[in-house]
This record gives C-alpha cells, sequence and structure tokens, in this order.
DNA sequence: CAGTTTTTGTTACATGTGTTTCGCTTGAGG
DNA sequence: CCTCAAGCGAAACACATGTAACAAAAACTG
C-alpha cells in the first residue's frame, strides 16, 4: 500500500499545497473522520459540498492509491477510538493497571485525575459565591494576580487572558521584581488574586498578608481548607489537585481560573468586547497572530 | 423508522428465536460492531463466512426495514460509547433545575467542555507515540521550550515542573529574549516542543521553523492538524480547545502536558528521583515553601 | 496578449452493493 | 409415501458507488 501512517498525519503534511477545493475536503474529512469512515464518498461529498471526485482526487494528492485506502485510513482510527478508551478509561480505575503499556496507563489515569478534580470543583463549588467573588474583581480598581512557584505560570496566564479584555489586572512580582513594593500601592479599593496549591511558596503566602494589610479584598484559589490562604482571604476556593504524577495537577486550578476570568469579562459587557475587539486588532496590526500565507 | 433502541439490546432480544444461521450472523454482529459499521454489507459477509443475503434477513428479522437501518445503529452504538464520558457532565448542564443563574451555566459549561476536550484527548491520542515523544525527549541533550501569547504560561509552567526532575529542560524566549539565537544553538541531538493553539503566535511558528532547520527533534501541541506546526513537527498531539469562552481553553492542553512531563520523569527513573529530592531540598533550605509555624 | 498548465465541475461507465427471486434441501405432520 | 413450510444459498436484478474522461474555467508563463 502505498499510503502510510495515519489519516490525521497523511493529511496535515500535505494540506499546505493542496489547491483550495481540495484543502475543504481535506478539513472537512479532519473535521469528520466519522462520517468518512462510515459513509459513502458521495454522502461525505454531499455533506461537504464538493463533488464527489474532488475526494477521490484528495485521495491521490496525499499519496493514497485510491480514496478507498484513504477512507481505510480513517476506519483505522475509527477502530482504534471506539476499542480504546470510553469504557476503557473507567474499567482501568477500577480494575487497577492490568496489563496496558506504562504510558496508557499514566494518560488514562491522569486524565481521569482530571476528570475528577473537575467534578469536584462543580459540587463543591457555591456559584453565587463565585460569582459575588467575580463582581467584586470586576469593580476594583486594581487587581493583582499573585502566585509563585509552580503558580506563577497560571497567574501569568490570568494576566495574558484577562487582560485581553480588561485593563488593571497585572500580575505582581514577575520574574522576581519586588512583591513587597507593589503591593503597597494597593489600597482597599483593589483586590487581589492569590494562587497557592501545596506546597505552598512562602512568598505568596507573605503576599497574601501584606494585601490583608492593606485592607484589599483577597480572593484565594488553593487546594484545601487548611491552606494558609484560606484564613487569610476574604474568599477561598477550593480545587483539588490530586495527580498520579510526582507533582500536583493544576487542572482544575485551571478550570476555575477561566472560569473567573469568563464570569469577570462577562459581567463587564460591552466595554470588554470592545477592549477585546481592540486587543485583537493590534495583535494582528503587529504580526503577532500566524495567518495561512498560502490562503486567499 | 420501525428499529428503535440501540442494536446490542435490538439484538441480543431477538437472538433467541433467531434461526442458525441468523444467529451466526447477529453474533458475529455483537462482536464486531466496527466491522459492520465501517464496512460493506458484502465485506462483513465474508469476514463472517456468511452468504450475503443472510445479513439482508437478519436485518428484517430484528424488525428494521432494510439491511441499512441495522448499520446505522451500529454507528449511533459507536457515537453513545465514545460520548458517554462527556456526556454525564453536559447532562448536569441540562438537568437539575432549568433556571440557574449565569454563573452556575457558565462554570458548568466551562467544566462540561473541558472534559469533554479530556475525553477527546483521550480517544485521539495514541499512547504509544506519545511514550517515544516522551523518550525522545529524555533522551535529548537539551530540550527548548517554545510558546508565545496564551501558551507561554504552559511553556513556563511545563520548564518549572519539568526543571524540578530534569536538567536541560529550558524555556526558549522568555520574556521576549530572542528566540533565534537560543534556537541557532540546537543541533540535531536536541528537542524541542512547541506549543500553539489558534490564533497562533507568528513568532512560534518562526521558532518551529527555525528548528526544524537545526534539524532538532520538533515535538508539537497544537489543536488541530491543519495547524501550521502540525506540518513542521515530528510528532504532533492535537487537543481540543473549545470552551464557552471569548478565548480558547488550555484545559486539555494542560492534562497532555503534565502527563507527557510525567512519562519523561518516569522514563529516566531513579536520576530524576535524586533530583526531584535535591530540588526540594534546596527550596526547603531556602524557604521557598511555606510551612506551618504554629506547628510542632 | 496568446499559449500553456492547473484546477474544477459534469458526464459516463465499470464495478460494487443490497435485495429479490427462485430452486434446493430438510424435517415435521398427515 | 407425499405435502408443505421454513431455512438456506446461488444467481440475478436494480441501483449506488468510485473513478476515468472530458470540457470549461482559472491561474500561470512567456
Amino acid at each position: 500500500m502505498l499510503s502510510e501512517g495515519s489519516m490525521q498525519e497523511q493529511l496535515s503534511k500535505k494540506l499546505g499545497d493542496l489547491s483550495p477545493q481540495l484543502k475543504r475536503a481535506a478539513q472537512f474529512m479532519l473535521d469528520n473522520p466519522d462520517e468518512v469512515a462510515t459513509q459513502s464518498l458521495r454522502h461525505v461529498a454531499k455533506q461537504a459540498d464538493l463533488p464527489p471526485p474532488t475526494f477521490s482526487r484528495l485521495a491521490r494528492a496525499v499519496g493514497c492509491e485510491t480514496y478507498n485506502d484513504l477512507r481505510d485510513l480513517c476506519r483505522d482510527e475509527y477502530r482504534a477510538r471506539s476499542s480504546r478508551f470510553a469504557d476503557r478509561a473507567l474499567e482501568l480505575l477500577r480494575s487497577g493497571s492490568g496489563d496496558r503499556s506504562a504510558s496508557e496507563t499514566l494518560l488514562v489515569a491522569h486524565a481521569a485525575a482530571s476528570v475528577a478534580g473537575i467534578q469536584t470543583l462543580l459540587e463543591r463549588i457555591d456559584a453565587t459565591r463565585l460569582e459575588q467573588a467575580a463582581e467584586r474583581m470586576v469593580s476594583a480598581r486594581r487587581v493583582a494576580l499573585i502566585g509563585s512557584l509552580s503558580a506563577a505560570a497560571f497567574v501569568e496566564y490570568a494576566g495574558y487572558v484577562a487582560g485581553m479584555a480588561m485593563r488593571k489586572w497585572s500580575v505582581f512580582g514577575r520574574n522576581g521584581s519586588s512583591l513587597a513594593s507593589q503591593i503597597m500601592d494597593l489600597g482597599p479599593e483593589d483586590a487581589a488574586l492569590v494562587i497557592a496549591i501545596d506546597p505552598y511558596a512562602r512568598r505568596s503566602v507573605r503576599a497574601a498578608r501584606l494585601v490583608r494589610e492593606q485592607g484589599s479584598y483577597l480572593l484565594a484559589i488553593t487546594d484545601n481548607a487548611s491552606s494558609p490562604l484560606a484564613e487569610l482571604a476574604d474568599e477561598s476556593f477550593f480545587v483539588s489537585s490530586d495527580s498520579p504524577q510526582f507533582f500536583p495537577s493544576h487542572v482544575a486550578v485551571l478550570v476555575l481560573l477561566e472560569t473567573l476570568i469568563g464570569l469577570a469579562v462577562r459581567s463587564k459587557g460591552i466595554e470588554s468586547q470592545q477592549r477585546i475587539a481592540a486587543v485583537e486588532r493590534h495583535s494582528l496590526v503587529l504580526g503577532e497572530y500566524w495567518r495561512d500565507e498560502s490562503a486567499a
């Protein structure tokens, strides 16, 4: 057989140098592999709103002898998917690790732990309080984002995403610059979001204490009610960081963080929409986003 | 349509009062639903070593109008199986009280999207390839971590976590320092991990191209086979970034990233265990971790 | 600009596909 | 024994399917 490897790589490798219509076909195939695996060429073509031979030609263009070869690749993936997880994921959890490869076990275990963390988050959290916290952030004059060690990256992320929609959310103590001096400028009309999970960064705990002294509103994302942040914060939310790894997972932190930002943006309404649009425009002008040069 | 319910129950219900040959056909169908879902009747018949009309008759016998209807049930079977995991989360959305607060809706929607993203990740990914990628990273002389805009934070995180266990994983282009010059030092015995999801950072795509030119192994975490990274990378893994927010969710990225690091550490074995211990010890000495002062 | 190649849509055709028809077999009931 | 009905498979059928062949259009090239 001429065709090798998975359909995904087969297509994505060649996607660049395909003609416009063939690219449309390839895109459709990437988006609807099941459709391709189970239905006839003509069905697929109709759904993609393309003439049938386009798909025949696509197969050739990506190095397959016939369309059937390409479809077989889709079928292989379909089978692999249908046999792999879904049920097996749960099974694996119950039955401990059977005779599965180490990588698969770890992947599934980690994914399962992540999902469990998210579910716990859903169950435990009080949506009303979350919304209030978001509004408190929105109405603050400034919002300080504070985190160290492993949490630093998430604070960074929050700063980036929130920065697209809202002014005044800024990361404190970036690159080890003086946290203390920045916090000194905060007041009661400001707010701070501190993220720390076990092992808690001393730096963050201290920062939280300082924020408190400044009288600012303190929101904490942490992993436990016995976290040092819990007693300091005006409001704290708890996420599970259990994971089969040697380090705590930050997946639930991220879910909560993304939701919090989403809520804040939503409550800001039009204003932040406009800011987002403006930021995107500027990013385009500055050429920060990549765009397909071969496209029309 | 005459046919109702799942194929499984449809068949097993009637299995008892089927003629011998029809029973064989039904059994085959229960054992090989993917085959039935993807291949033609005649193919299936050949594999089951039965004449084609037998399957036509089977369809009628179990209450379907045509064989195609029965095959469609097999296809639904797959869809049902694959979405069970994620559906549980989505059900949470629909169920419960109809009128939820905006915040609760967003939280649940975001959580559901996250779980769905993880689910998709599990289904689509090839564990073997993931493991190989991890090993490729471990055996590299240096590992460059590259990401910009929203992905920058995750690269940062990877650098921090991996840095605890392994030397030589370093974040490139930090704080806008020259990526190009750092990449110039890479060679075939090095590797790079690039993260970028739509909208792709031009900077990262360019960096990937440079890495390629240096002959280093290039691993990409991106969101789509049609991502510019996909065609550049030696190996790429795809994560869904769908979210109800105005920004793409990085939850699936994080799950994959954490797993990848976990795999790498695991394959390094003792050596990295020792390093982790050493790093932790140093962190303690430096007082980076907070410890309950009120404790004994 | 003409001449050429490439891309795209339409038509036509050989092959594959699902179902019907029909004849053969088997076994139960008269 | 014959009858008859049900189960089964081979062949035949009507139609769907994938692709080659062709023509129109578009994109290059000199």
